[in-house]
DNA sequence: GTGTTCCTTACGTCATTTGTAAGTATTTTT
DNA sequence: AAAAATACTTACAAATGACGTAAGGAACAC
């Protein structure tokens, strides 16, 4: 089952959390020193992250970055602020899903599955007919060369592979890159499509995403 | 065999060169119009490139820079300038070796299969007892982990890897990592390798690397 | 042709990579 | 034990890449 580590410095929720965490099968690991938190997290290798931002001595944002650079796996924030400025900040430091305290349980659960859901490592490589895509480290491989995708340009493709040869609205696409259908910014989605086309022309790879007026985006094939 | 792609904006050279070359059996086109070099090149996917430092529109330098972003293979620098500051210029910018003009024939085909040996894709993943790394994207692999090491930490950790259990000597390692074992600064050798192991430590790959005094590096196992 | 939707480009900010420099630690030699 | 050689670490700055924002242009619909 799922290694979820809770990251939670109040220790009546810590011990909440692990237990709703527990009884639902989940294997729950809490952390309680609150310091080199990420290095810490790093050597339980979640696959899910359970994190507070208000903790006593680093804030949950750096520890958010931290994380993310190491490639570790889906962070969802708690924050008790329900500051909607904090959340933002969150999730543009890498979070993938936010929720303020106090949540219900369900909730809560509801949010994880489906963080794991879009988690779950994918095997192999996904084929895209001209080219392939590894799921996992956003590589893209044509004949001999490969190419690392910087992450919103891969998880654009990823979700479009995934669903080829159907269209993906723009809110699936939101949420694929900032983990919320709401807040999202238009534009920027717009300019992350504009930079992966560019992208996978430079891989002689022309064409590929054809853009459904009024609906979304979907690949060619 | 193998595709060289040849930027000389002197015809002659230019026509000296992909002769050269083709005797060999290479399989050579060379570039004529010197605009959007890179994206040229690109087209090509060759397998080493022969790249002038003096053309009239861009600077060999940047193409060099843009090459290697988009992950094309082995470059070969020819200046006509003896200038030492320039060339190396040239190897921090991504060059993997360099010859000044004019040089012998043999000379260069000698440089060229030697880096077509160092640049020859590796197929699958090296085994590192507790890890595994790609070769070709410089990702590590542990457990359902994986990070992608940067350059310099892939190049190193791949000659140790190749080496394993034998001794990789700082001179080899110069060579991986920028590719002359002249001129080299051993402090910025030792500075890569203390982040190397720092890396490392984070995927809980502790005391992997270890020094053997006087003559290099080598991993355990 | 007017308005909506989509695309592109330029800009500023932040994080990462990397060599350099300077100092510290460890081992070897004398 | 002191000195010298070798190895390690940390801090700094420059260069690069990623990415959201903003503003204006292009394409499409009616």
């Amino acid at each position: 089952m799922a290694r979820i580590v809770v990251v939670e410095d109040d220790p009546w929720m810590r011990e909440e959390l692990t237990d709703i965490l527990q009884k639902e099968g989940f294997e729950a690991a809490a952390i309680t020193q609150f310091h080199d938190i990420a290095q810490q997290i790093a050597a339980l290798a979640p696959d899910l992250v359970l994190l507070d931002i208000n903790l006593p001595e680093q804030s949950g944002f750096d520890i958010c970055r931290s994380l993310k650079s190491k490639g570790i796996g889906p962070i969802l924030i708690l924050t008790s602020r329900d500051k909607l400025q904090d959340e933002l900040h969150g999730l543009h430091l890498g979070a993938d899903d936010y929720l303020t305290k106090p949540c219900h349980r369900d909730r809560l659960l509801a949010r994880m599955r489906n963080l794991l859901r879009r988690f779950e490592a994918q095997p192999g490589l996904i084929d895209g007919g001209s080219f392939s895509l590894d799921p996992n480290t956003f590589t893209l491989y044509k004949g001999s060369q490969s190419l690392l995708l910087s992450a919103n340009e891969g998880k654009i493709l990823l979700a479009l592979l995934q669903n080829r040869p159907d269209v993906v609205s723009k809110k699936t696409l939101s949420e694929q890159l900032w983990g919320t259908d709401q807040f999202i910014d238009e534009n920027a989605l717009q300019v992350n499509l504009t930079r992966l086309r560019k992208t996978l022309r430079q891989f002689q790879l022309d064409n590929q995403i054809e853009t459904v007026r009024g609906l979304g985006y979907r690949l060619k094939g």
